[in-house]
RNA sequence: GGCCCGUUCGUCUAAGGGCUAGGACACCACCCUUUCACGGUGGUGAUACGGGUUCGAAUCCCGUACGGGCUACCA
């Protein structure tokens, strides 16, 4: 019988969620989904020397916003809990000594200062970075180095120690990745992992084995930056007895900033966002923008981040999380690094906003207008205008300057645009606009315009010259959607009232 | 330094031995529009380099260069 598919986002929560882990986030799901299968979302909270409060909650946030909210959780629940590791101690523990009587690990008192000591003192041109494997572990502090009723002495008295994976010295490990193939690892280069640390938690390395063994992962999607540590835990599905069970791998391309790896600072530096939603550092107090709060779509910003590294074949760009769903595949995922570039994010953003109906936007434009001190808004008032703004804007708060004029008369004209060709002519033809339109029954854009341009060549004046007057009337500037349908919206009276107080002002 | 991963227009990518290397973003030009956008048409622009294998290589192999990751009792 075919496995179940059950893959998982381990994320530490230790500040923001970046682009990177939400893609991460988003072929977890989308994969889950494809196969019917259960997207889990599980908390690394193994440091606690890196723990900062909110954090979770913020994760949770962020994949509710974008709409990848898991199947199991620490707050949805499931069969397979705690789903918090820090929760989950006593687990690790018990395996961590199975591996220790089963000779595949070992207890290490050595102290901080030994440690350095040790990597001082190897330390060399050739080897600027010593590790604790095979070639020095016999030279160490541990239950490998020390007569057994030693050990078993330091144990019963507490005396701080780790528990080390013991690597083979000469071993050919090789990984099979769904997106890069075979990657063969010699183990003679990789170094004895802590698995368990002196405060009885353990590291990733053991918590990411036993975790996704208990809980029935069936795919192990995550960073590249995990690739090298792989033959350690290819390694320790083999020594726990679970070999059969290991989960299919693949190793998710980085996505890059301007100058390499994409950091916090690039969003800052270049203007553009780099993590989901907003991220308030609790302790620094500094605010980190998020794709939210910036106007983004949730729609959009998965559909961008799935074609950053990934494309079904075609030349489709614009997918829903439906169609994503459907086609997605992570053999088709680039094995390269993708440089982030804001402009195309932004292209999907507006290619969203074209695309969603009015009320789809409704709620988003609402709370932001708002924001911005408008209240007076009436429901399919407002659906009107946004279905006459959307296009031209790119970003959700691109609504407020786009749409503010609906809701309030100007105050201020640009002047400039008007006044050095402004006469008592201009002033006459839009006396007898008012005259026409105070009489006008059929309030539609299309009349408007009509009757606009019979009085303009009445009175052999050229349309052009005064549409610009008109908008400037209507909306205090050169800007906005096209003036009759502005008219049409703001009624009558509105229109009327703009058009005489401008009158006053010209 | 060692190990591992990667390298097609500026950017995201298509093309997995065979047509003038295709699309999208960005940029430029023109059209539409006497606001600005949208939209339409067209254009500039790439197989990192050097060797092989082959009738034929972006594609397979080797080397070099460059980029990235890891090298913690962090994830």
């Amino acid at each position: 019988m075919e496995k179940r598919v059950r893959v998982r986002f381990a994320p530490s929560p230790t500040g923001g969620l970046h682009l990177g882990g939400m893609r991460t986030v988003l072929y977890n799901y989308l994969f889950a989904k494809q196969h019917n299968g259960d997207f889990i979302l599980r908390i690394e909270d193994t440091d606690q020397s890196r723990y900062v409060p909110g954090a979770e909650q913020y994760i949770f946030d962020c994949l509710k916003w974008a709409w990848l909210e898991p199947d199991e959780s620490p707050v949805h629940g499931g069969y397979y809990g705690p789903y918090r590791q820090s929760e989950r101690k006593d687990i690790y523990r018990k395996y961590a000594g199975q591996l220790v009587n089963d000779g595949y690990a070992y207890y290490a008192f050595d102290t901080p200062e030994e440690l350095e000591k040790m990597r001082h003192e190897l330390r060399t041109e050739s080897n600027p970075s010593p590790q604790y494997d095979h070639k020095v572990r016999m030279k160490m502090r541990n239950s490998l180095t020390l007569p057994a009723e030693e050990t078993k002495k330091l144990l019963a008295e507490n005396v701080r120690h780790v528990i080390r994976i013991k690597v083979p010295e000469h071993e050919t490990l090789i990984l099979k990745d769904m997106i890069r193939g075979e990657v063969q690892f010699d183990t003679s280069v990789v170094d004895d992992k802590v698995l368990l640390k002196a405060d009885g938690m353990p590291t990733y390395h053991l918590a990411v084995i036993v975790d996704d063994y208990l809980m029935k992962i069936s795919h192990s999607f995550r960073g590249e930056e995990w690739l090298s540590s792989a033959p350690v835990h290819i390694l320790l599905w083999k020594y726990l007895g679970w070999e059969k069970d290991m989960p299919q791998w693949a190793h998710l391309p980085l996505i890059l900033g301007p100058n390499g790896k994409l950091s916090k600072r690039d969003g800052s530096k270049y203007g553009f966002p780099v993590f989901a939603m907003n991220w308030t550092d609790p302790q620094s107090g500094e605010l980190t923008e998020g794709f939210k709060e910036k106007g983004f779509l949730p729609e959009a910003f998965i559909n961008f981040l799935a074609m950053l590294g990934w494309n079904d074949g075609t030349e489709q760009e614009i997918f829903t999380k439906e169609e994503l769903i459907q086609r997605f595949s992570m053999e088709r995922v680039h094995s390269g690094g993708a440089k982030f570039d804001y402009e195309k994010a932004k292209w999907f953003n507006h290619e969203w906003m074209k695309r969603s109906e009015a009320g789809r936007l409704e709620q988003e434009v609402k709370n932001l207008l708002l924001e911005k001190g408008i209240d007076n808004m009436d429901d399919s008032f407002l659906k009107k205008v946004i279905g006459l703004v959307k296009d031209r804007c790119v970003l959700l708060t691109d609504f407020y300057e786009q749409s503010y004029f609906f809701f309030h008369t100007p105050e201020q004209y640009d002047l400039a645009a008007v006044t050095p060709r402004w006469n008592d002519e201009k002033k006459l033809f839009f006396a007898e606009v008012i005259r026409n339109y105070e009489l006008n029954i059929d309030w539609n854009a299309e009349d408007l315009e009509i009757n606009f341009k019979e009085i303009a060549s009445v009175n052999k004046i050229k349309p052009g010259d005064v549409l610009l007057p008109f908008r400037i009337m209507l909306v205090g500037g050169k800007f906005g959607p096209g003036v009759f349908a502005i008219a049409e919206l703001l009624g009558k009276e509105e229109t009327l009232h703009r058009i005489k107080k401008a009158l006053a002002a010209f």
